[in-house]
DNA sequence: CTGAAAGCGCTTACAG
DNA sequence: CTGAAAGCGCTTACAG
């Protein structure tokens, strides 16, 4: 077997009778190029086996097609489903496209793991996968002018482009049909205070309780982290607060199997109307409770958002915010 | 504010008075630079906020300083919670050692995506997550002598660089277990037959069955794919055919969900003892089951799986395989 | 429609 | 211990 050697643009210049500029201009399909040396080239190309490569093009021409995928470095958050199906969705999307995916976790408060990617010209846009109160993350891509979409909503920033669920209205809904159902005493159960869905989600759902005038004490309200543990605590705490409860509305899906999981326990069935975010094979549970549960699309929400970067570096014209539909079921 | 233009080597050397050679070496701490100008140049370095293109250092050195991870795209396979878990510790352990993480989506049988990070240079070394049966992907890495690393178990290739969990003898001690607890008719449900991690479980299972001569019918082993469902039908056709099990091995956390739903759902509780892989926290059941269960510790793998690939990149020695411990509880 | 040449921002023998 | 120069493999005005 020969030994393998890079191929590079010189040598398919060299072997189809052209100039590298020519093969360059055939590789990014350039039209002014004569559909016969088009075929010649493609042909060199094919039968040496060549790939252009990504690292020379991009010192070249300041394009890495790669997006940068940033992802809450706190482990209870990552764990959260949504993350790991809008991630699929991200990826293959961009492969689609033409682009690679590269991952980076972020803490709250930094911004170092970012900069490394950008300022060493690693990946042409981002994808920020939350959004928390005063985001650092958000404040250092905006300065530094670097395309990004945000999964999510951003209080502070509202002139940055997003794609979100519009949580206040999901969840506004989904309170309204325990209403509808019956319920006259309805607890929250939320993730991380800190983070923009749960702060949009709860705004739904007192809307709801102002409105219809339910029975309102701060004691039915809880939020921690996005962890089943929390979901287990939370609806234990709110429980012996308050005996009389008969609705929940849980924020998320590893919240919601803490919820289910103390309530199995303690034997509660359909006294308790459960209403939750996530999609029906996140949730798990069975027919000893009445659940509705709202599910926010994940593969739609991350294909869009990076359809959407790429558009952006594209330079087509994309919408600021774009929302995506969600399922209450 | 003054518009921001890319600080290149240059502009360091000029301001600090020196080479781009001797920039460059500072950069890379080169040992035979004197202590003064190192200090210098750094201090120039950090007073232009210079940070060194990725890109240009690749495609000089040919080392990007990225590793590939290698996802199913199967998305059955890739909502088990061992990815997500795995996916994180890798990405993390890159980081702190100075490498970023990109993502490939791959077929069963296509090598394309890896081919496409592979041959335009952007990755040093690759990190495969699961392995199955006849894997076109290991083919494909070790023809193009590409650096990789498996997560898992190829039972075609024998000498490749490798970190697993030692899944023969896992199942075998649960499958003893739930023995020693007193169960005479032990069931077996797994994921993809084409995945080596279900065939080393069935195998460790199949020969408690054999040494402690336990009644064997084909009827109590299912395998099918990576899901709840999955779990969930293959335990009630189990038990149709079966009345008398009194134990089940279950191969995966996902199904092990789907189990418990059907379980639960027919009102079974402490007469199936159940072994499962996964660990707590991924599994969700309650006191009504008895349950054991094999924590591979994904956290574990994937940073010894990163730790291992970079190594090896590093030039240092390393074993052909590592085997990861587990926990059973 | 095509080519020669400069340039992208680094690294690294080589020479001193 | 340090510098000048060539080179990594592309792209892209510019000229024809």
């Amino acid at each position: 077997m020969v030994k393998k050697e890079k191929v590079t643009i010189k040598m398919v210049a060299d072997e189809a009778g052209v100039s590298k500029s020519t093969v360059s201009r055939v590789i990014s399909d350039y039209p002014d190029i004569s559909d016969d040396t088009k075929k010649k080239v493609r042909e060199v190309m094919k039968k040496l086996n060549y790939h252009p490569s990504a690292i020379a093009r991009s010192l070249a021409n300041r394009i890495s097609k790669n997006v940068g995928l940033v992802l809450p470095s706190d482990e209870d958050f990552f764990l959260n489903p949504f993350f790991q199906e809008s991630l699929r969705a991200i990826a293959i999307t961009a492969s689609s496209r033409g682009y690679d995916t590269m991952l980076v976790y972020n803490d709250k408060d930094e911004t170092t793991a970012i900069n490394r990617l950008v300022s060493a010209n690693k990946v042409d846009g981002m994808i920020l996968m939350r959004a928390i109160v005063n985001d650092k993350s958000i404040q250092y891509l905006k300065e530094n002018k670097v395309p990004f979409v945000l999964i999510g909503n951003s209080l502070e920033n509202k002139d940055i482009y997003s794609v979100d669920t519009d949580n206040f209205k999901a969840c506004q809904e989904l309170t309204r049909i325990l209403v509808e159902n019956g319920c006259k005493k309805i607890g929250f159960i939320g993730g991380d205070k800190n983070s923009v869905v749960t702060l949009d989600r709860l705004k739904g759902y007192m809307s709801v309780v102002k409105e219809k005038n339910l029975y309102n004490d701060k004691t039915m309200i809880q939020e921690n982290e996005f962890t089943k543990l929390n979901g287990y605590r939370s609806i234990e705490k709110i429980l012996s607060d308050n005996e009389d409860i008969d609705g929940m509305i849980v924020t998320d899906a590893l919240i919601f199997r803490g919820v289910v999981d103390y309530l199995t326990e303690v034997n509660y069935g359909k006294d308790i109307i459960l209403g939750t975010f996530g999609a029906e094979h996140q949730l798990g549970y069975d027919d000893r409770f009445k659940v509705f549960n709202v599910d926010v699309q994940c593969m739609k929400m991350g294909q869009a958002s990076c359809n959407k970067l790429i558009d952006m570096l594209d330079g087509q014209k994309v919408n600021k915010m774009d929302i995506i539909d969600y399922k209450i079921m």
